[in-house]
DNA sequence: ATGATACTCGAACGCCTGTTCTGTGTCAAG
DNA sequence: CTTGACACAGAACAGGCGTTCGAGTATCAT
């Protein structure tokens, strides 16, 4: 007979079969599975045995249960309802220091800090995953329209076409701006959001570092409240 | 017998009052409510007529149904998952025009522009639901710090108090502009967002016609995409 | 060895639930 | 008046599903 894995603290790979299956059948057909789906799709034979590792998950907080209940069961924390897209918040921006791009370390169920945004409000493919968020800090991105507090949503990137606002770190001038970004043939040009306010030309020769693309500016009005 | 009230167009009174139901189980119990539930506190007796209307709703598309599953059913359309607010896009806000206000007329289920946000993205107390949405057309409220195509979410109001980031529509300028209030013993002072740019100050005789507060500015980065 | 613990299996029980069929009363059109 | 669509009730059926129970098998500390 084949050896268990033993993990009497936290997931073990059954748990963690268990929970990713509910998450995608969820998804899919829009309601949970049944305990004899689970078995299945997770090589449980026994319908008792999903039953054994359902209380696990839900002792656990990973789950919750409606016992008796048809399919009563559900992710708990992060709320993957199929049309919320859950953005970590991974920390400031502001003008001084560079950005803080997030670890790439997949926590799946470290969801702290995090910002929830609709799917529907998601500019185009967007939708990928590895967006992360940063608040403003500071009055430095006035000229991008971009106020004190505000929350940008970025996904990473190295190099960006022409007219795409982007997050870049100017080492010359020890700087992180929000900017349109255009090559020309004689270098860079970095366009305000603010037309009123006149673009930043850098030679081919200054060091310009793309960090990311800006997908979406949140302003919450709450302050004075 | 009573007699029975016939509406062969649109929903009856016992669909609207299915469709209440399903919602409010689903926000309390976090699943579908069974057909016979429907029944019982819909004042129907038999699970078949449930069925007879629940099959109506889905042909009229106001809820979709997973036949065989039990409580396969969920409202179509809004996504009322408990934590998803959508607000209806009035219209456009632009210098030149008033603010169209919404008409108040409750028309439950025509959810065509409309945006959806995550609760937790909204601020304090203003989860209610009169909130509504207005695209900014043009330049003009650069000094708000908003860009030509943003969206902001207003709650409507009469007036407002100190620090509050309003819309106000004055008649005298003919203009609608977004800016923070404060009154001040000699009138008002419109503070812009942008700390680079100065008050608009007012006398008390000069017309201010507060339209509403800003809760939220959200802007899509998704041109030249 | 021995018992405790963790894990797995298979089957049976019984409620819950969607489906279907028969029947009744109402109302408008022919 | 007849007819047929519509709204509704009630009962019975069959399958889905969570639950429970008895039993078996590793792994490990005692």
């Amino acid at each position: 007979m084949m050896m268990m894995v033993r993990k009497s603290k936290g997931l073990g790979e059954r748990h963690q079969r268990i929970l990713d299956f509910i998450e995608s059948y969820q998804r899919e057909h829009k309601h949970p599975p049944s305990i004899r789906e689970i078995g299945e799709h997770c090589d449980i034979s026994s319908t008792s045995v999903v039953n054994y590792y359902l209380d696990q998950l839900e002792k656990s907080g990973h789950i919750e249960r409606d016992r008796k209940i048809s399919r009563g069961m559900r992710l708990t924390g992060n709320t993957p309802l199929g049309d919320m897209l859950r953005i970590p918040m991974s920390g400031v921006i502001q003008a001084g220091e560079p950005i803080p791009i997030p670890s790439s370390d997949f926590n799946t169920f470290s969801a702290e800090d995090s910002i929830e945004v609709a799917m529907s409000l998601m500019p185009a493919k967007e939708k990928g995953k590895d967006l992360f968020a940063l608040k403003v800090q500071g009055d430095s991105m006035i000229d991008a329209m971009i106020n004190d507090g505000d929350i940008v949503i970025l996904k990473p990137a190295q190099e960006a076409r022409n007219g795409e606002m982007v997050a870049v770190w100017l080492s010359d001038r020890n700087e992180t701006t929000l900017k349109y970004y255009y090559k020309e043939k004689e270098g860079y040009r970095l366009q305000p959001a603010n037309p009123t306010m006149k673009p930043i030309m850098l030679k081919k020769t200054e060091a310009l570092e793309i960090k990311g693309k800006v997908v979406m500016v949140i302003r919450k009005v709450d302050r004075y409240n």
